[in-house]
DNA sequence: AAGATGAATTAGTTATGCCTAATTTTCGTT
DNA sequence: AACGAAAATTAGGCATAACTAATTCATCTT
């Protein structure tokens, strides 16, 4: 199958596609706009194109999805996406609320060469610094430990976060602050109304409930 | 004053105006387009948008200028281009040849903090691998040493290459198996017609008089 | 079963940045 | 001084990827 040159607009389009796909059941053009900051018509219009270009399947009212080819598209964006993540934060310095925004540009702009040499240099890493998964140089989806949102874990006990769920700057700023960032091991104290109570390196916070949701613990049992 | 937010395509034109200004007296629309590879139409366009951005002076059927505000944005990605070959050439494995064409692509969208973190890294040089000045971030442009043209040289003697003034892939290639980058010590012997008689590292070569020209040697004496 | 509502689509516009074809200007020659 | 060639410009178009406004469709409520 011969491989397209997408533009920049069309490579996002499908990542997002691909994200979305991963939490909900079916992609709404609504989703699409809102995760892209374009109105719906922009949406319906470029989807039209892909759609042209076999690399997404879309039936008018109903939902989209990634065809074969759309998906490997999108896979490769993935991976340079959040290899450049771990690279800036590994190699260049950049604090954990700063890659996502460099990676994004980055992204598509990186030769296959480029992405070998960090790839190497990082030695061919599972997962980026927010804990999602690294697409692999044959775009699998290498496993994930087990994980639930910190929202979701009933008993109190001691976890390590794995996965941070959010892009937002200043959600990720607030939680690079509290180290609130995977790896790191907190203790459960108390679930209350406004959130959740929980110590992590000798200080208690109480998490909020939107962002509890956005933190995905390993959970060694139950 | 304002810094205004440029295309990938304004600043290349910016870049290149620049970069013929080093050469020749008067930039001509002829010259930018073949530089960047469109119509003089696409040129002159373009180069009315330049101007009424007040980065460029332009008199019509004269030639372009670049305004101190326009050569600092070309100093600024010039720094971009010539930090990122070196960066490319010294972290990322990346062969002499090759560095120009990503570098390319990767000077319009990284950021300053980008910037100053490979500046950092590699200890704030002043050349790039192909012997060009990196702009400081102040964008002066530092010194070099002096320099001709392989070409103009009359005295045989053992000189040393400074500089390598193309950014044909072909040529450039071709320099590198030959080891004819900047660094290296030659040993002229002999003018002939054909071209420039050279021994390297033990071996002997005949460099074409159109080759001779693009390389830049530091000469000593006359 | 008929609206009402919200999602999706169509229609038509805009800004970039390129193109070709036609025209104008400049300048070196005679 | 006039001509011809080369360079530059204008005029008019095309593709991309956004946008707004208007319309159509699907579904939920009563």
């Amino acid at each position: 199958m011969e491989k397209p040159r997408l533009s920049e607009s069309q490579e996002d389009y499908l990542k997002e596609i691909f994200k979305l796909r991963e939490v909900n059941e079916t992609v709404s053009m609504q989703d699409l706009a809102r995760k892209l900051d374009v109105r719906p018509p922009s949406v319906t219009g470029m989807i039209k194109k892909l759609c042209a270009m076999k690399l997404v399947e879309h039936e008018p009212y109903k939902g989209v999805q990634l065809t074969e080819t759309g998906e490997k598209i999108a896979l490769e964006v993935l991976r340079h996406h959040r290899l450049l993540e771990l690279y800036l934060a590994r190699h260049l310095n950049y604090s954990w609320d700063e890659i996502h925004e460099e990676a994004e540009r980055l992204e598509h702009v990186i030769s296959e060469k480029f992405e070998a040499a960090i790839a190497d240099l990082l030695d061919h890493p599972t997962h980026d610094p927010h804990g999602d998964p690294i697409p692999t140089v044959e775009l699998e989806i290498p496993d994930s430990p087990d994980m639930k949102p910190l929202s979701a874990i009933k008993v109190y006990q001691t976890i390590i976060i794995g996965r941070v769920m959010t892009q937002d700057k200043d959600i990720l700023s607030l939680l690079s602050r509290l180290e609130l960032i995977p790896g790191q091991q907190i203790e459960l104290i108390r679930n209350e109304a406004a959130g959740i109570r929980v110590r992590v390196d000798g200080s208690q916070y109480l998490v909020p409930q939107t962002i509890a949701r956005l933190i995905w613990c390993e959970s060694p049992d139950t």
